[in-house]
DNA sequence: GAAGTCTACTTGTCTAGACATGCCTATGCA
DNA sequence: TGCATAGGCATGTCTAGACAAGTAGACTTC
């Protein structure tokens, strides 16, 4: 027993062979979507390990919605039919700056305005109270790739028009003053207004890929926003699982 | 039994309790991204519980990426400045039902071909491997919405080609025969090929929201789907957290 | 001064048992 | 037959202590 490599499988987690026991089970249908699974205490005898490690195996997959758990009657293997999962969404900084390249802004626009009827609403704001707008283009060595319109509720951000954000992104500063938030978004393909279609070097006929975004503090809207991409040059990529 | 017993009043769980304050913390910059947060035992202490308590609490919170922890080191606000979040996707048949509108599905194309090189690629499959083929266009209410040009892997399901899909949709019936999977997506804006234009009743030179999915059950690609939509007609909506 | 060693602290994990809560069913009584 | 109640079982949660493993800083030794 002088074993000096450590098995990456054998000498696991107790917990975790238990994890992997039951989404091999459901992976490969032992277990149909709504039947019910082994009991804690089933598990506990086959394992020869306490409740308390059965119960984090089987609480984990309940929180990565692999099974549904009904105090007193049993765990249960989830239906999945519902194709809702999760992707994921890098910051355009980041992105660029983890592909090594360089990432310009170009400061198109950066004031103050008075809010119109949808924007107010969409801020929760009265009609007509100042509003923060900028209107950035970010660019990849050179070649543009997103046109990011901006309104910003000035109640959550009031430096927010002093900041330069040829060096930090409208996403960066906001997450600094407030760090937790909920958004809503869109995603859509459309033709660029004529100005975007300048600012990003194409026609107003190449099809973009837009994504409108909102984001909320606590029910307080924080900001608008509208990214318009070129859709010969950006994708969104990612993976998800059900 | 004066401590096990939790307080009628007070209601919520013990752990409930050191992750709120954790949550509100965060929320309200306690603990700026990057610092250091409390100790598990400085928790025990402060909230009078076990480590035990103290610990699930704060591994929901890592579950949920608001901290980092490094053994042997601590526990620390989490960065938040990537935007990386979850946003879902619907199944279409689902999203069209739970408008109370009509789903039709018009079967363009189901048949057997053999893989060209890039496909027998994707789908990891010998060259010239039989491969199941399926042309879809599904509308709502009359009105096409989505061309699914899909290549199925026949191992994964070899009834697929025999499924009614003015029934059914290839993505319902795919998670009935491998209920788990992961899928690589790319979401991209462009323009639809002359086939496409036809079959969805629009111009080549119209916009349009095309999704590449690609899907896998453990290492195994099960199938490779194309969906494009007219932009003027579909929209991704959702909302995340970070 | 550089290298190795010791120690304190932190997270990661597990145990064995306990009480509480919710659901189902069988039993007993009217 | 109809209804109330008591078990049985499953999950939900907590405790107090234990050992393992990783890190950082202080200390010792060369």
């Amino acid at each position: 027993m002088v074993s000096t490599t450590p098995p990456p499988s054998g000498a696991a987690a107790p917990y975790t062979h238990v994890k992997n026991f039951l989404m091999e089970g459901l992976s490969q249908g032992r277990w149909t979507p709504g039947s019910q699974m082994p009991s804690e205490s089933e598990l506990v005898q086959q394992f020869k390990v306490s409740r308390m490690t059965v119960g984090r195996a089987i609480r984990e997959l309940q929180a990565e919605s692999f099974v549904t758990r009904v105090q007193g009657v049993g765990t249960f293997a989830a239906h999945l039919a519902r194709v809702s999962s999760t992707l994921t969404i890098k910051d355009l900084h980041e992105e660029i700056a983890a592909r090594g390249h360089q990432h310009q802004a170009r400061v198109v626009l950066s004031r103050e305005e008075l809010a119109v009827e949808g924007l107010a609403q969409q801020l929760g704001l009265p009609l007509g109270a100042p509003v923060f707008h900028t209107l950035i283009v970010h660019s990849e060595n050179g070649v543009p790739l997103q046109c990011e319109d901006r309104y910003v509720n000035p109640a959550c951000a009031p430096d927010y028009l002093s900041v330069d954000f040829s060096q930090t992104t409208p996403t960066h500063y906001l997450l600094e003053v407030a760090p937790l938030w909920e958004a809503q978004y869109s995603i859509e393909a459309g033709p660029p207004s004529p100005q975007e279609a300048e600012l990003l070097g194409i026609t107003p006929q190449d099809p973009c890929l837009i994504i409108v975004r909102r984001t909320m503090n606590r029910d307080v809207p924080i900001t608008l926003a509208r990214l318009v991409h070129p859709g010969t040059r950006y994708q969104i990529q990612g993976q998800f699982k059900p």
